[in-house]
RNA sequence: GGUCCAUUCGUCUAUCGGUUAGGACGACAGAUUUUCAUUCUGUAAAGAGCAGUUCGAUUCUGCUAUGGACUACCA
């Protein structure tokens, strides 16, 4: 039977939505687009007690960041409508309400179906109790041993049950599982997987507490009507996978039940188990796509937007965590994804999250970005370091700035850090580096440092800035590339003037370096006193001699 | 404890019975660079163990070990 591929996401607003979230909703979505299926949007929000304010927003701005496309569920509206408004939690589709919550009366038909065919029954049994007995008899489960001994409606009279619900009893409705019966399973990642249905309790489907389902009968409903063709979902839900099936079947659904995919989890890259939202704190990295505001503690976490990534090197990162195709292809854009993904080609086992290969796929795709842009980005950047105690007193242009980013590009992994690297450029340095200056701060230094004030006011202000190409040396195996470029005056009047006086080359410019930098860093000197021009440059030596003598 | 799932370099992985078991991250070393970084080259690094099937197993089967998930009126 051909039918259209539909895949939903449906995570539960109860926080923000973690980095494992973020790869299961990236590979429903890469699945949905290789197919030209629809990609839904559902929130699962029937935990009234653990609903976290703001979650549901934050779960969209975070799919939006990262260009995973809704097309159907909560946050599609605006996207259907082509333009952004406020209601970034609108409702698109003919199969809504898309929030659980809004669902009740529906869930309410279902339930009822499942009491009226004998696939369910009421039980009174508080949770005080339930929690007794499990402390009471080791192993305790709620099935076929045992219900017959519990306060439900398959152990008490009619008018009983009817009675206790009249007078306002809370109550559960629970699943009745057939004993002994081999459930079968199909999992497109993993194969046939067999259970034995008397390992399943008979569930909870609906609590009259709150007039809510529980996810199980929320779930099952919901991709039947929603017309879910296929299920991706983390490796938790696999124990509860015959749990559906046997739900599937109880409905008379089973001819039309979605298939599975039970993805790898995401494990922590110390010690052992999944990756979880303390982690993140703990290890110094995000576990989250946005910085996230939890408006319950106050508390903060920090997100890859935040922290400098780039949407396209997390997908790319999370993509690979779990999934690779033969070959060894590693950068993937979104459109390379969708052509190329596959779910039988999703590893088996977790994947511990390395942090590292993820910083490493920023850089990649920070060296890809047009200097213009970089330049641009880093503009916002540099201007947050113009602060009334520490002003910047050399401003660039649009032009040097594109050829400052070009570069210091390769030297980093955020745009961020790019002042880290370059702020020498936008302000005379405040202090020398005590390393630089044992090694390469002489007691001849600063007559150097005098004489090269000189040498340099010589150089006209239309000089400083030509640039020549020196002859290079003589490509050999090791140095295919000699550095041929340099600035006219280092080349025709620093040099001879070095070498006049039978000065260290090295010498020399390491000390001018440090004048320049503050450090024994940075790009070519060439590059920097172009940068600067001649005044500047002047300037920081005579600064450097006044506060180095 | 029970059930299920998994197991190739430290990490992510390639290999779909015959390979010097490949790549990437990270690590280390060397070269280049008048600084630092980059870059380049190279090195170390893996089939959990034991049986079986087979002419031949990383690949198929079983057992053991280890890891993980689940075991709620949470999802």
């Amino acid at each position: 039977m051909e039918r259209k591929v539909r895949v939903r996401f449906a995570p539960s607003p109860t926080g923000a939505l973690h980095i494992g979230g973020v790869r299961t909703a990236l590979y429903n979505y890469l699945f949905a687009r290789q197919h030209g299926g629809d990609m839904i949007l559902r929130i699962e929000d029937t935990d009234s007690t653990r609903f976290v304010p703001g979650a549901e927003e934050y779960i969209i701005e975070a799919l939006q960041w990262l260009g995973i496309e809704i097309d159907e569920g909560i946050g599609a509206w605006n996207r259907q409508q082509g333009r952004l408004t406020k209601d970034l939690c609108g409702q698109y589709g003919d199969k809504g309400p898309y929030r659980q919550s809004e669902r009740r009366a529906i869930y309410h038909t279902y339930v009822r179906q499942l009491l009226d065919s004998g696939h369910a029954y009421i039980a009174f049994d508080t949770p005080e109790e339930l929690e007794r007995k499990r402390e009471e008899v080791k192993n305790f489960q709620y099935d076929a041993s045992t219900r017959m001994s519990m306060r439900n409606s398959l152990t008490m009279p009619a008018d009983e049950v009817q009675r206790l619900m009249d007078a306002g009893e809370q109550y559960v409705v629970r699943f009745l599982v057939q004993p002994n019966e081999e459930v079968h399973v199909n999992d497109l990642i993993r194969g046939e997987v067999v259970i034995n249905s008397n390992i399943i309790d008979d569930k909870v489907l609906y609590k009259s507490a709150d007039d809510l389902p529980t996810y199980h009968l929320a779930n099952i409903v919901d991709d039947h009507l929603m017309e879910v063709s296929h299920v991706i979902r983390g490796e938790e839900w696999l124990p509860s996978a015959p749990l559906h099936v046997l739900l599937y079947r109880a409905f008379g659904w089973e001819q039309s039940m979605p298939r599975f995919a039970h993805l790898p989890l995401l494990l922590k890259p110390d010690g052992n188990g999944k990756l979880s939202k303390r982690d993140g704190d703990r290890l110094g990295f995000p576990v989250f796509p946005l910085e996230f505001h939890d408006q319950k503690t106050g508390a903060v976490s920090s997100g890859y937007r935040e922290s400098g990534y780039y949407p396209e090197a997390v997908i790319n990162f999370l993509a690979l965590l779990g999934w690779h195709d033969t070959g060894d292809k590693e950068m993937y854009t979104m459109d390379e994804l969708i052509r190329d993904f596959s779910l039988d080609r999703v590893s088996k086992a977790g994947a511990k999250f390395d942090y590292e290969k993820g910083k490493w796929f920023n850089h990649q795709y920070l060296m890809l970005r047009d200097d213009a842009d970089l330049a641009r980005e880093f503009a916002s950047v540099v201007a947050a370091h113009d602060t009334p105690e520490s002003p910047i007193t050399h401003r660039l242009t649009e032009a040097q700035l594109t050829h400052v980013v070009g570069l210091m590009k390769e030297r980093v992994t955020f745009v961020s850090e790019l002042w880290e690297q370059c702020s020498f450029f936008f302000k005379a340095p405040e202090e020398y580096d005590d390393k630089s200056l044992r090694k390469r701060w002489k007691e001849e230094s600063p007559r150097h440092m005098q004489e090269l004030i000189g040498v340099l006011e010589q150089v006209s202000e239309e000089d400083w800035s030509r640039r020549v190409v020196v002859p290079a040396a003589e490509p050999t195996a090791e140095n295919p590339d000699p550095q041929p470029t340099t600035t006219w005056f280092i080349d025709t009047v620093v040099m001879p003037w070095i070498a006049e006086q039978g000065y260290g080359v090295g010498l020399v410019m390491n000390a001018f370096r440090i004048c320049l930098v503050g450090a024994a860093r940075g790009p070519h000197i060439w590059e920097i006193t172009d940068i600067l021009g001649k005044t500047e440059t002047l300037n920081r030596v005579r600064q450097a001699l006044d506060r180095l003598r």
